[in-house]
DNA sequence: CAGTCAGTTAGACGTTTGTCTAACTATCGA
DNA sequence: TCGATAGTTAGACAAACGTCTAACTGACTG
């Protein structure tokens, strides 16, 4: 079969508080947009945009938060770290917050 | 002019983080998802179902801050609250995250 | 008016969260 | 192999948060 997509149609509770959670912090958010604006993953915190703001130690905690609540997959490329954006994950929270 | 609708297109930064915040508290968001089914406007802190789980301060606090992001008026009607859901504000959220 | 019921405010308390520094692991290049 | 560069982990700390109890305000009702 096709290992192209994974539906993840719907989300727990627990992961969409999470979610929430993970959005609810502005640096957070503001960084997810950046990776989401990198098409095919974006590249190292320390290239983020937000560098200079905070320090390494706070970005790869916010990048493990965006990863434990499915928002990303952080997938290590040699020396640097490759962060892929999980639209699917992101796509079925909005399309849950619009359910109500 | 027709004082009918508020169009509330756009969302400040402060006040699209100030809605995060507040949907990021499950309860909160049970409790708004719990007003938005009631529909003419939900009454009383004491009718929602939530209610035995917290207490009444807690309940009044979640509220207020449901007030503060602006995603629900709070009406003093005599004895009782009324509570109104703010469609415009939330769809303005969700529209907001739906652009990423 | 006195009592009751709905909700708020103030203050306290423990937990979670965002941040930092310092020390660590891992990879690459000279 | 050594040093630099990318990122992580551990631990500390202050600020924010969710919750409670207790005391208060305000409105209806006998």
């Amino acid at each position: 079969m096709a290992p192209s997509k994974k539906p993840k149609k719907t989300l727990t509770d627990k992961e969409f508080t999470r979610i929430s959670r993970a959005l609810a912090e502005p640096r957070r958010f503001q960084m997810l947009r950046d990776i989401s604006a990198g098409e095919g993953g974006c590249c190292a915190c320390v290239d983020m945009p937000q560098r200079g703001d905070v320090s390494a130690a706070t970005l790869s905690h916010h990048l493990k938060e965006l990863e434990t609540a499915g928002l990303v997959e952080l997938v290590r490329e040699g020396k640097y770290m490759k962060i892929v954006f999980e639209r699917d994950v992101y796509d079925a929270y909005v399309a849950r917050l619009a359910q109500l």
